[in-house]
DNA sequence: TTCAATGCTGACACCGGTGTCATAATGTCG
DNA sequence: CGACATTATGACACCGGTGTCAGCATTGAA
């Protein structure tokens, strides 16, 4: 069974190369019987064209790289699941690389990753979407890029979010409605731009009901399961313990909620808690969290589907949509008693 | 900036591309002087040999695929982590693919996966390790694989995987020493050879300690959260209730520590609970899950090391190697009281 | 009827490497 | 010192596609 390359489809069908390359890339100029020969055979040599040398005639390796440093999985998956069907939708293959933002040397590192992958394009996805250096360099090498969940959007690049403020808005509303006025917040990592927007949307929501923003109240996590341990033993600890707590993710709220097994505490009889992201473990625990679902494949499958097709033919008009995040209401929130 | 390609090195070092591509290569047959000028000229030009160029002229893509189709994201990432790790040894890159093992055609998913990708070699995590069709398939392709995690040893191919039968024998001694003797289980997907192994472990256990083997505690499950739900709610029913239970993996573990609450239960006070796995949620729930821990990163990372050494240099010798799992004991198993 | 415009096709170079083989340079030995 | 083996090097084809351009056929307008 010998290699059916183009040249095998050329001299079966009679016809240059050249015209076979034309019916593959669906290039005008070409007569419908030449066409219609050509296709037929394809069929029955069972022709797959070759992306090494489409590659290397084209310099492009049909490749997008996917940048991610990431505690959480489910989040890292759910990135992946969106993006891979992105590029199989338009033959693309997708690179994953995970790093990480403060490693030494990130610029270094990336630089390595498109010299020796050469990359048609990169998707950044948090905290890199709202890395300035990161984004500048890319610019510099005019590699295409499109940005994941960032918070800035001052920028003619492909960027697609979810609304972390208003969803963290619409949660704290959740627990106002339901009685609370001393909500502990957890924050995430400071590399973050969803954690300052998540803090934002808190605030507005205690804001716009007359509730007064206490400092003390306020811990510093950074999304890690471990971080939250930590804010949570500072937080349950309080005189007068807040009745309410607001986790930048499920995992530190998850955290929350062990500490106050642990200690005794009765969730959500005792203390409310509501964490973000509706990863895996908020419906795997008991009860089960409240948070706030982002569709996360969704905004990857846009961003990357938008990239490809600035990658084929480069334009303009940016490419900045928001999607809407989503109040999940489980069974760790609960009316003050 | 013009592109730096093996013909500039070449003129400029005043040697053919042939030469060039000798020091490129570590072959024999240069001069010490030669070969030292032309690495000179490799770090002035900052030159990376393209790899699509060199895909092409060797028919090789230096692209490793990852087939899984697994419900735990943690154990996708921790597959994924140890190949990266070892492609990157070795300047490969990893092409992930998620598909199902029952879906519709695997065999053609895959051919199509492999027309046009073109990849170098396969890593096959569970359960596709031991599925025969596809083994078989890969075979007549004459396409290099290798298994983790498979239970099946007879073959001559590159296999890594850990000791589930010993793991699950452990585990469940654990719970026999600690004075349980009415020990329910939870099978996995019986797809997954996993399954089986654990099961022989555990009935292992039982046997060896004079322990009769109850059909009635005896679960099916497939792996996944929801079905860990619906197995607990058989057991925990069962009069009597056993003193432990074992599942197959931490995520149905999980599931009957959470129905297990809910049914007002103290863990471990009135019923112990084991999982399998080490997964995150082990340690993220109250109380922790006791479980064995595999060295995932470590058996892919071996299997794909070995996978690529292959490639380059076909050998007859097989690979196989079984590494050891290690029981972890938390807070969800106690004596008996 | 003639000439320009357009449509269709193929020859050929090229992308950036590697493989084959011929040849020049050097070393070895009787 | 000449015959021969060995080492070092380069010319050139090749991998499987795409881009450029020339050439021929056909069509439309003058």
């Amino acid at each position: 069974m010998k290699k059916v390359t183009i040249n095998s489809v050329a001299s079966y069908a009679g016809v240059s190369k050249k015209t076979v390359s034309r019916v593959l890339n669906n290039e005008p100029n070409v007569s419908d019987a030449t066409r219609e020969k050509v296709l037929k055979v394809f069929k029955e040599l069972d022709y797959t064209p070759n992306p090494i040398a489409r590659g290397l005639a084209q310099n492009r390796s049909f490749i997008i790289g996917c940048l991610y440093d990431n505690p959480s999985k489910s989040y890292i998956t759910r990135v992946q699941t969106g993006a891979l069907a992105a590029c199989h939708d338009h033959n693309y293959n997708l690179l994953i690389h995970p790093c990480e933002l403060r490693g030494q040397d990130l610029i270094n590192n990336i630089e390595q990753l498109l010299q020796t992958s050469r990359l048609d394009g990169i998707v950044l996805t948090p905290p890199f979407s709202d890395f300035p250096e990161l984004v500048t360099f890319l610019k510099s090498k005019k590699i295409p890029y499109a940005r994941v969940a960032s918070a800035v959007l001052e920028d003619d690049s492909i960027s697609v979010r979810s609304n972390d403020e208003q969803g963290a808005f619409e949660i704290t509303e959740h627990l106002i409605k339901l009685g609370h006025k001393e909500i502990a917040f957890i924050k995430g990592h400071p590399d973050h731009s969803a954690t300052e927007q998540r803090f934002k949307g808190y605030r507005r929501a205690l804001a716009s009901n007359g509730i007064e923003f206490n400092e003390r109240l306020v811990e510093e996590g950074n999304f890690s399961y471990h971080s939250g341990v930590d804010s949570a033993r500072t937080i349950l600890d309080l005189e007068p313990r807040p009745t309410a707590v607001f986790a930048s993710n499920d995992y530190m709220a998850a955290a929350v909620l062990k500490l106050a097994t642990q200690m005794q505490l009765k969730v959500p009889d005792d203390i409310s808690i509501a964490g973000f992201d509706n990863a895996p473990i908020a419906r795997h625990i008991w009860p089960g969290l409240t948070t706030i679902a982002q569709p996360v494949e969704e905004m990857t499958h846009q961003a990357v589907t938008q990239l490809i097709s600035h990658i084929s033919e480069p334009q303009e008009t940016p490419y900045q949509v928001t999607l809407e995040a989503k109040l999940i209401t489980r069974e760790s929130t609960a009316a003050i008693k």
